[in-house]
DNA sequence: TGTGATGTAAAATTTAGAATTACATCTTCG
DNA sequence: CGAAGATGTAATTCTAAATTTTACATCACA
């Protein structure tokens, strides 16, 4: 019960302020025209981003940009800067096993450590793949569209 | 948005079936009395379970016996028996984004390659771990325990 | 100082997950 | 045979989480 679609928002956004922020000021609102979602939650995202050190956006005038070098950025930091929680709580785990067993007094402390080397699994996996890569990615599906 | 509380609960069974079941028979309604969760949802579970060949359950007079050698059933195959798309929706993406933006039109293709990567990686992770570990594991939080 | 932006809180809506109800079927035992 | 104790599953209801919407405060520049 996880990982929900803001990541992939987040990186739309992204995508968008590469291809487009060099020509025109690109606002929440156009944003939310490319992504199809409500403006709050492009400025939520792009907010989140923005502490993550990831995008800067100006106060008052708006338009956000890229700071680091595509490279650096990675699934994970940007997964981790807009649900923070979600690889931690990758897969869900009951909460309603009974005291009196033994079985269940003691599962939850059981799954949690098997759990948690697949979630640093995951989290390695997510770091592999950068900004970069998903730009790189676009280019190539956009050549091969036409 | 995905890996649900199912998965938890088939290991609960599973450790249960393994701990218990030379002993008494173990019924759903017993699971689901350790579980903390509804007899159907333990119903469907080990019915998935057994269609994945993981457990077997006589017809008519009931209780559930693992199949296979714990070394030989990983995470991977409890998860997939019990959610099979699961993994492939780990990562939720946006449907709404715009056709009239190139962004929007290509970057569900984008983010469907780079997440396989990283689908592919989980289900690794997944398959490292078998029941056995985890029973060990359990033997071993259950000694601490005292 | 008015306009076009962002930043957030709070409420409403939608959706997915979990629980419940209901009933069909199967096997063994009295 | 037929009652008892099980599982199998469809259909419905309940609940919690995710998403969207509404509303409004704030900021910079012309």
């Amino acid at each position: 019960m996880q990982i929900s679609k803001k990541c992939s928002i987040a990186i739309h956004c992204l995508v968008f302020i590469n291809e487009y922020g060099r020509q025109r000021k690109v606002t929440s609102e156009l944003l939310s025209l490319s992504t199809g979602c409500n403006p709050v939650i492009i400025r939520n995202i792009l907010s989140s981003l923005k502490k993550a050190g990831i995008v800067a956006v100006p106060p008052g005038t708006g338009g956000a940009t890229i700071e680091p070098p595509l490279e650096e950025i990675s699934l994970y930091q940007i997964c981790r800067a807009v649900e923070p929680d979600a690889i931690s709580k990758l897969i869900g785990i009951h909460s309603s096993a009974s005291l009196l067993c033994p079985v269940g007094r003691n599962i939850g402390r059981v799954l949690g450590n098997a759990y948690q080397t697949v979630q640093e699994d995951l989290a390695d996996s997510l770091k592999r793949i950068s900004l970069q890569n998903i730009v790189d990615e676009y280019h190539a599906v956009l050549a091969q569209a036409e």
